[in-house]
DNA sequence: GTCTATAAAAAGATAGAC
DNA sequence: GTCTATCTTTTTATAGAC
């Protein structure tokens, strides 16, 4: 991954054979790391040859950034999916701030190929064109995990939690419940039972109550 | 780096060359993550030949896996160093624990070439054999990560801190000051203004002692 | 745009002399 | 133990036909 190429490029309607070679990477990338997947082994998962890869990449490097920048986006609202799901309207906040923790842990081992890729891209950071870095920690987890701040924020208004700072709050949730699983299971490469997933989140979850909580939502 | 060859080999009384090589190893490591960093080069940035590798090391593998966890243990020597110094005499709580966590956090661009070798490794986890895997985990970041409790139980002890369980305490200690610039940062890669630094622990152990505060230590 | 075939370079590992 | 020289495989990238 040299420095100086050009940025992801996805464009809506991708030519079949454009998104068969983009599935095939994200699989191999996430799967073998960046140098060990050859273009070889990406053109016969594609179903595809080699040279048809350099009809619609310029090369190794755009084809990765390109599937990092589009898998990023697509984690990113299935994030947002789930906080929408479990954040919009509360019933009982410990269960539900539980529930969207459990689940957003869940997403990291549901989307294993792109969290293997996510250990890759922080491990390739100095290799990265500093401008498609950018780009991805914008699409992916910077926005991932911005966008809590506004259902605190929200939850707070009802007066369900006590908050000065929303963003910082959100810091602190994501800190205590998905950094900490994702810290031990190096981003579900590991595994571990789901027994545990539930204790680190459920004990995130009420050390992040008794940061915000107000005694009477407790 | 295929599964299955044995672990560090560490002795005490390393031959010159031996010393040579694993020194350049873990900068050319560092700096190019394990593919990109041939052997030849680490052989010249070593002043040795490349046969001459393959007479102390079986193979490539075992060379990283060496000099991971020889790093993993010299780091963990200076946390411990840095935690005595901060933590086994407390004058003023608030500023002991804050002191503490920027040198911690220091520590890490003290150390890029171990620290972007750290990134490799969690890169490359899935082909690294588990019990090396597990050995570098107790020698290193779970070392380090442990040890902080016995400190806090004793801050606890003498009434400064109101602790009930002091390994989740010293999780949150973590989580909240140096997983946080870790997680900015890229484990320092990308570089962060000092400022920045100093407010993201000072805010850290702030949340810290709200969570384990006692109203006449604060 | 897509394919087969090939070039050109690099890397891990080894032979054999000293 | 250490070195120079070499083998073998793999990889990225391209030529040229259809």
């Amino acid at each position: 991954m040299t420095a100086g190429t050009a940025a992801g490029d996805v464009r809506r309607g991708m030519p079949e054979k454009r998104a068969a070679i983009a599935n095939a990477a994200r699989v191999l990338f996430g799967r073998e790391g960046y140098s060990r997947a050859s273009l070889d082994a990406i053109a016969v998962e594609a179903g595809v040859s080699k040279r048809t890869i350099y009809n619609h990449f310029a090369d190794k490097d755009e084809l990765f950034q390109s599937v990092a920048i589009e898998g990023a986006r697509q984690v990113t609202e299935a994030v947002a999916a789930i906080m929408e799901r479990h954040l919009r309207k509360i019933v009982d906040l410990r269960e539900d701030l539980t529930a969207f923790g459990m689940e957003r842990a869940a997403a990291v081992t549901e989307f294993p190929d792109h969290f293997a890729l996510v250990r890759t891209i922080e491990a390739e950071v100095s290799w990265i064109p500093p401008a498609v870095l950018e780009v991805w920690r914008e699409v992916g987890p910077l926005s991932s995990h911005l966008r809590l701040a506004p259902y605190l924020r929200r939850i707070a208004e009802r007066g369900l939690l006590a908050i000065d700072d929303a963003e910082q709050a959100a810091n602190h949730f994501n800190l205590l419940t998905i950094t900490d699983v994702n810290q031990r299971t190096f981003y579900g490469a590991l595994p571990l039972p789901e027994p545990e997933v539930t204790a680190i989140v459920s004990s995130g979850v009420h050390t992040f109550l008794r940061l915000y909580g107000v005694p009477a939502a407790g």
